[in-house]
RNA sequence: GAGCCUGUAGCUUAAGGGUAAAGCGACAGUUUGUGGUGCUGUUAGAUCCCGGUUCGAAUCCGGUCUGGCUCC
């Protein structure tokens, strides 16, 4: 994997780059549609290439290796053929899982243990396994075995868990240096940032991290109920300090909103489960502002569902259909916001690069901000 | 024609003498490295109607009507 820096914005650190991978080239800034199970929720393939024109998705470590499994994984050559995508996979390493599933977990200096959703078993994630499940699913970019705290989180505590993160992150380099991959395309390996809220822990663990001197840097822990002046203060902290060269990723970020905020921060790549959840439940988002999709004020609105938009579901269906859709629960009504979300999110992410690109990114940023929060 | 049952929120059902509950729906809010239609809140009925018993009736009694079952 190689990141290309194009251009950086004069009044911001904004930036436009290029990461490329033996899959293809990624135009940054980005968002990343997530597909935990190798499947971006009620959205196919062709809407993700033709509709939505995602360059990268997520995999998720903790679930493809509960189902369907590293051999039926190996046996179908790796997620890209198993799912027929073609295009760079990034892979979440489960460590997040390890927070959000926590009460079934056991963090230890060898790993965690934990009991599968599914059915109960037990099992073992070290750094080192974590890294042989994803050599196994062939992602392009694999993530490193962190331990995410949880928001508040007591300072000791935070700590304690941020040396945890950091020998771990050494286990998955040595692991990641003396493996190859399975199926002829290389493998990156990102490092994560850590610490909480506190920015002496956030500073020594951003430094940590750069020293790895692994092929790009992710900041994770954020987005967790702290407030939002916290993300923002964390981000460009860690951004001040990652290097310039190699590509920054906030994992699990945000709304559009943060997209926007964060770019001009110096982050180039982003995954949330925002746009297609929150789609799921009947908001979409637009550059007009948010819209609740349920609400009865568009029973009768018979104007397309994003007229600014060229997408085909933004034009093809209306107002008052979609939301028949969602209020007799029809499967229709799930892809097309799902759609229209990710279409959305892939559009401001290239749009700010295109205004990064010309200068104006500041001034566009500014004004989109305004409209994108609004209530409709 | 006779006997029995039934009627409570828009719908389905609780409460069997002491200021009428719940689910669904409707209306709104929420959702940040996804445990696959989630979570929270609001709304709504003087209990079919008429009369009686009682300090007090959705509840007990009589009757009208509605819907249903059984028998002839």
């Amino acid at each position: 994997m190689e990141f290309h820096l194009q251009h950086t914005d004069s009044d911001s650190q904004a930036r436009a780059g290029l990461i490329k991978t033996d899959h293809g080239t990624i135009e940054t800034p980005i968002f990343m549609p997530v597909g935990t199970v190798g499947s971006v929720k009620s959205v196919s393939q062709q809407a993700l290439t033709h509709d939505i024109h995602a360059q990268i998705i997520l995999g998720n470590t903790y679930h493809l290796f509960l189902r369907p499994g590293t051999d039926i994984l190996e046996q179908a050559g790796g997620l890209h053929g198993f799912m027929h995508w073609d295009k760079p996979i990034l892979t979440d390493s489960g460590g997040y899982q390890v927070y959000s599933l926590a009460q079934n977990r056991k963090l230890s200096e060898e790993g965690v243990t934990f009991s599968s959703h599914i059915d109960g078993s037990h099992h073992l994630f070290t750094p080192e396994k974590v890294v042989d499940i994803q050599r196994s699913i062939g992602a392009d970019i694999m993530m490193v075995l962190d331990e995410c705290p949880p928001f508040p989180c007591e300072k000791k505590y935070a700590t304690g868990s941020l040396g945890l993160t950091e020998r771990w992150a050494i286990r998955c380099k040595n692991r990641w240096q003396e493996t190859e991959g399975l199926y002829g395309h290389s493998q990156a390996l990102f490092p994560i940032v850590q610490g909480s809220v506190y920015p002496d822990l956030r500073r020594r663990s951003a430094e940590f991290t750069a020293s790895l001197g692994l092929p790009g840097n992710a900041i994770g822990g954020l987005s967790v109920g702290e407030p939002h002046e916290s993300m923002y203060e964390m981000t460009e902290l860690c951004c001040g300090i990652l290097p310039a060269d190699k590509p920054r990723y906030l994992m699990g970020v945000g709304t559009p909103e943060n997209l926007l905020e964060c770019i001009a921060l110096g982050v180039d790549m982003f995954d949330c489960v925002m746009p297609t959840r929150n789609a799921r439940h009947g908001m979409i988002f637009t550059r007009e502002g948010i819209r609740n999709m349920k609400n009865a004020k568009y029973a009768d609105d018979f104007s397309p569902l994003d007229p600014d938009s060229d997408c085909l579901v933004d034009q093809y269906y209306s107002k008052a259909y979609v939301r028949h859709l969602f209020k007799a629960q029809e499967y229709l009504a799930l892809q097309i916001a799902s759609i229209h979300n990710l279409h959305f999110y892939l559009w401001l992410v290239t749009e700010a690069r295109k205004h990064i690109v010309a200068g104006d990114f500041a001034t566009w940023k500014k004004d989109m901000v305004e409209k994108v929060t609004r209530r409709l």
